[in-house]
DNA sequence: TTAGAAACTGAATGAGTACTCAGTCAAAAA
DNA sequence: TTTTTGACTGAGTACTCATTCAGTTTCTAA
């Protein structure tokens, strides 16, 4: 019978800190056992590998993005497809902020990395991509259906879309410019690549 | 007296390729210099470090980068601000075609660690950025001139373009999606953004 | 021709690393 | 109570890797 293990969520949490703080290659097993206050044994106890270890938090972190895309969109109305977009957008940004230090994980580029030849790691990351550009997407078709946006491929105006916002998240990350500033700007652009110029 | 060492282009030649392979971590000093057929040794004779090696590489991308936008615009004529936007986003997905490993490294996060607590580093990302995005921002200049482009803050406007491009660069080098297919719509979304309403 | 400097070599070093394993401990099952 | 089993330990192992350095080769200036 499976006990419970406390000591594997507190290794799986200062992990997440400590990968996203100083990267995968600057985080090495014994500081992470010293930060959680557990012998280095247990961490392979619980996780076979470093490289497994880091999938988990990966896996961790799409689970819990995922459902609170779900909630967002259960428990919101909206008048139109702009203005779900618009909220689309603000949400995304939210929880980019709640959620920092996971999302500056998924930016730095080691998962793809590993990605390259772990089928898991790829899907992780895939399925996290398409779950953050279908909401740009649902919004776009809702949008076209009540004519607040021009008729467009809904795909590739959610992929761009998503990288205009996506970018601005990066920019903020790595702190080279003030992206809050931006934030009208960008919901301004966003609006004139989709309104129906009626 | 300083003799000619074609070993050492030759080195930065290799590291150049095996870093934007493999990343930094995944890269030895070994492989490098056995990639160059040279001796493990001659790499420490002519940098410092391997980080110095690394920055050796991005110090040279830099300044042939900048150099190749100076002589892009020295040598075209535009008809309008508007047109020259489009003819800059052309050429920066040319470049980034021509230069594909060195864009990889840049996309890749290590830089961005180092840049943390090395400002020489720093140094260098900013003044590649501020060279692409200034391009934008001359041709969006140029379009408010000559009423092509509506009055935007060009800066901002600049920044949420390169965000555009460059994201559509990403998407293609981490294979997540086509990102050539999505090339017309790039273009549509900045014109939408940009042109004036008349 | 030769001294001296620059370019180059590669074995040796030592610091660090992921991972193993024999064994301890505590709680649940018998 | 005794036995079993899962959770946990941490010293030990095997290895990688950047960096060093004493020495060799190659070039050039005098």
């Amino acid at each position: 019978m499976q006990r419970s293990s406390p000591k594997k969520d507190a290794i799986l949490r200062e992990a997440t800190k400590l990968f996203s703080e100083n990267g995968y290659w600057d985080t090495s097993i014994s500081d992470i056992a010293h930060a959680t206050g557990v012998a280095e044994g247990t961490i392979f106890y619980h996780f076979h590998s470093k490289e497994e270890l880091f999938l988990a938090v990966l896996q961790k972190f799409k689970t819990e993005l995922i459902s609170s895309f779900h909630q967002f969109l259960d428990t919101h109305e909206f008048a139109d497809g702009l203005e779900m977009l618009e909220a689309s957008i603000t949400f995304y940004l939210q929880q980019t902020r709640k959620m920092e230090e996971r999302f500056l994980l998924l930016h730095r580029h080691h998962y793809y990395q590993i990605a390259e030849d772990n089928q898991k790691c790829w899907h992780h990351l895939e399925d996290i991509y398409s779950s953050l550009i279908s909401i740009f997407e649902q919004a776009i078709i809702k949008g076209q259906k009540d004519c607040s946006i021009k008729p467009v491929s809904t795909k590739n105006k959610a992929l761009l879309i998503f990288t205009l916002v996506d970018g601005l998240v990066r920019l903020n990350t790595y702190k080279l410019y003030r992206a809050d500033e931006l934030y009208n700007d960008l919901i301004e652009s966003c609006r004139s690549m989709l309104q129906s110029t009626t």
